[in-house]
DNA sequence: ATATATTTTTAGATAAGACTAAAAAAATAT
DNA sequence: ATATTTTTTTAGTCTTATCTAAAAATATAT
């Protein structure tokens, strides 16, 4: 049986390894996981020693398949309890995550297939991310950052590249949610700000805000 | 913010008090926590530290007031997630206690009271035991023994002294359920051994059964 | 009242997971 | 190619919650 800091640490190396696919550095996971470098380094060991990743030193790591199987589950209880917090106790998609940091490391060998039955197996958490069935597999959906987009392209807002609670709230204040179609009204050079429009209304976005937005076109 | 630990401690020494009410014993705890005495020790200092116990060495704890708050909010949690995992999710009675074991130390201001709404503000718990309002508060049902009643005498199964798993099994296989009208038809003076008759079924019981089962006359 | 048994506490050790400071290795810049 | 900076690891410390073994206090029995 895992530990909660073991399970933090697969979840995090497998969201790191997303966008690093060929080792994970140590810097890049304490930061992630807001402790000190030596302190992972000493988990790393741990975790190398139950075969959970692939580490050499200085090298950054890797998941084994073990390791990946269970990172996935963490990550299915993560976003089924999300979704279950949303749907179910009415909390808004920025009042959940740190409430599912917490419940994603309730060990049963039941609960949680029987959450997601209570759920009507969703596929998709309240912030757009995929959510892992029984045997790790989810829909993965193709998108591309706003900042892609072209003047007078259409698209979908399908998901977020930073789920902070801070954008998610900044995304409350401008009216801006999963699935609404978007516009690109103008693109600006100087600064890559983005001029979008919605159903309801028009917006300008800037660059750090578009890069976050996954677009299904 | 109290560890699962210290939480912990506090409700095991809030029920012990139920039957020990002027101290509980270093031992009583070690027992129903399995841990050892020594260890006990060490958490009793502690949470004196903190004023949620009245410690004094050899005699025997009692909770202040403050700490009486914390467990009675620890065992509010436990049982709404029991009534959850048994009313949402299908558990039987006899599944839920390890996993509401886990469930009661996640911290949120708001979950559990949103949990409760949700739930639409149960009473009891699956094993009939009563659960603490926001405030603490939680209806008190007097009970008798099953042991205490008189041949001819009827009464309702309303709690449990024993809510083991054990013990509910037991229960499953007798069909025994919580709100069952029984009614004794014998008592047996060699062993104490109870004949009783339900609106289904008549059943032998040892005396040790009856006294777990608490009688509502 | 005294011996014996039981309970409780103390002292010292261990494991997990974090930290700081310093050393070693790797990456980068001149 | 060498110096400098950055990253990573090591060594040693701390805290929390355990444990065992031994000492001290209390309770029980004769
Ligand atoms: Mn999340
Ligand atoms: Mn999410
Ligand atoms: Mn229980
Ligand atoms: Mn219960």
């Amino acid at each position: 049986m895992l530990s909660f800091s073991e399970e933090n640490y697969l979840k995090t190396i497998y969201h790191i390894e997303q966008f690093q696919p060929d080792g994970v550095s140590t810097n890049a996971i304490a930061k992630k996981i807001q402790t000190k470098a030596s302190s992972v380094t000493d988990m790393l060991k741990k975790l190398a020693a139950k075969q959970l990743i692939i580490y050499e030193k200085y090298q950054g790591v890797q998941l084994t398949k073990e390791g990946k199987k269970i990172a996935l589950k963490v990550i299915r209880r993560h976003r089924l309890w999300e979704y279950f917090l949303v749907k179910k106790l009415n909390y808004r998609w920025d009042e959940v995550h740190e409430i599912a940091e917490q419940l994603e490391h309730i060990k049963s060998k039941t609960l949680i297939d029987n959450l997601e039955e209570f759920l009507r197996f969703p596929k998709f958490d309240p912030h757009g991310d995929p959510i892992p069935d029984k045997n790790g597999k989810m829909i993965l959906t193709k998108t591309i950052s706003l900042l892609e987009l072209k003047v007078g392209q259409k698209g979908v807002l399908d998901s977020l590249k930073d789920s902070s609670d801070a954008f998610l709230k900044y995304l409350n204040k401008k009216n801006l949610a999963l699935r609404d179609r978007i516009k690109v009204i103008d693109i600006e050079p100087y600064d890559n700000s983005v001029h979008i429009e919605t159903k309801t209304h028009q917006l300008l976005i800037s660059k750090k805000v578009a890069e976050n937005l996954n677009i299904k076109v």
